[in-house]
DNA sequence: TGTACATCAGTGAACGCGCGTTCACTGATGTAC
DNA sequence: TGTACATCAGTGAACGCGCGTTCACTGATGTAC
């Protein structure tokens, strides 16, 4: 396969026309194929099970190609946390624009969780799996994020009326129980083979049931 | 290294004298001394990312010998999630011996399992990790027995006189959440590097908080 | 606009290495008489 | 108790394979004049 079969390979990949692009242009492309063949590839493995060999065969590139873009396997990794916590971030900024009361925070949360897990399935399964049963630059890449990601919800639930007083400790601890909550949630959407509008709907449930009972916790938390 | 070699080897590992052992009893020892190797070389690596090879070297065998005692790595993993649960039933055994008030069990529960896990590192770790990062029949074993356990756990809960009136499925979307956060608590434990007696205080600490604040949302449950 | 040269993404051959698995074997343990 | 034979856990050589990485290369794109 020479560059100009190649180049073809990559328009229809992105399915865009035939015009000519510029080098860095087609490099982004082949980066971004790269990127896409990994996430393809982890849908039943984990990053530590993958080669560099089967990457860039996916990917439709020589092996060789790899170090062009990447130095080594453990930055494709690094490259897909970043892509994959963008993904969330997204998500958090949505789930973020509609505080309302208690009750309909929760289901706005469940419904965005919901919605943008679906909608980038390769991402949240490469995310959950990495966190957990990762090891090295990838697990601790995540790591950091997610503890970071768990500070700030501690602040936002912090400016929540009835928790103005809380402690940053006791804050950070409601915000990790979320988090570890909703993770499981997300691990269970993504787990499943064939997704069922069904099964959605029950886990979607499970997650309200389990947001709901860690607010009322909250609110008997003075009083106990 | 020949067979008499080996068991001097082996009577080492297991700490007794030199008396003549069975054949069967040697066997024993070796499969043994496999699944030993494969705990060590687990700590930092995922079940996917160990070669037979590896785990026969480390054993003190040769590759070969490591089918005497299984068929493949696959069920070197079955072997490996069986005993490991059974490390998780001998504690789930002892946190139900005192079921005492709400507060006293949250306590006792809490600290069954920092003794526990802290006693049995790598079977814990092997666990956690598996669960979320692994893949195939390690994992599928996993998932079985954690969801047989949060049934489990769900039925005594429903012992309690306040959830007697529980429908099962609220009781199971409870057992989840606990299961989840408690899994989470042993995520921690097991992930630091060098246990600090402060730090697992600690996470303790917010390991009771978290089921307290769970218990809490239970009481808040009904009038709601 | 045309020409000559520089850049560099992707190629393909080649390497040494650790892998899982096969096979015939060895020699201590176990058993039948 | 002694002897002859069976069993079988562990050995070691050998295999073909996919791996990561090196290297000199090709030819389209980019740039200087």
């Amino acid at each position: 396969m020479d560059a100009r079969t190649l180049t073809a390979v990559t328009t229809r990949q992105t399915g865009q026309s035939d015009e000519p692009v510029s080098r860095q242009e087609r490099k982004q492309r082949t980066r971004q194929a790269i990127l896409d063949a990994a996430l393809r590839l982890l849908r039943d493995r984990a990053f530590a099970g993958l080669s560099l060999r089967e990457v860039t065969k996916e990917a439709g590139i020589v092996p060789t190609a790899f170090y062009r873009h990447f130095d080594a396997m453990d930055d494709l990794g690094i490259a897909l946390v970043e892509r994959a916590m963008r993904s969330l971030r997204t998500m958090i900024r949505e789930a973020r624009q509609n505080p309302a009361t208690y009750d309909d925070a929760i289901r706005s949360s469940v419904h965005t969780l919901h919605t943008h897990v679906r909608a980038n399935e390769a991402h949240f399964r490469f995310l959950t799996r990495e966190r957990y049963g990762g090891t090295g630059p990838v697990q601790a890449a995540i790591a950091t994020e997610l503890r970071l990601f768990a500070s700030e919800l501690a602040i936002d639930l912090g400016r929540f009326d009835g928790l103005a007083k809380w402690s940053a400790e006791d804050l950070r601890m409601m915000a990790d129980l979320i988090v570890t909550a909703m993770l499981g949630i997300v691990m269970e959407l993504v787990d499943v083979r064939s997704p069922d509008p069904e099964a959605d709907k029950e886990i979607a449930a499970k997650a309200r049931k389990q947001l709901r009972l860690i607010v009322l916790g909250v609110a008997g938390w003075r009083s106990a």
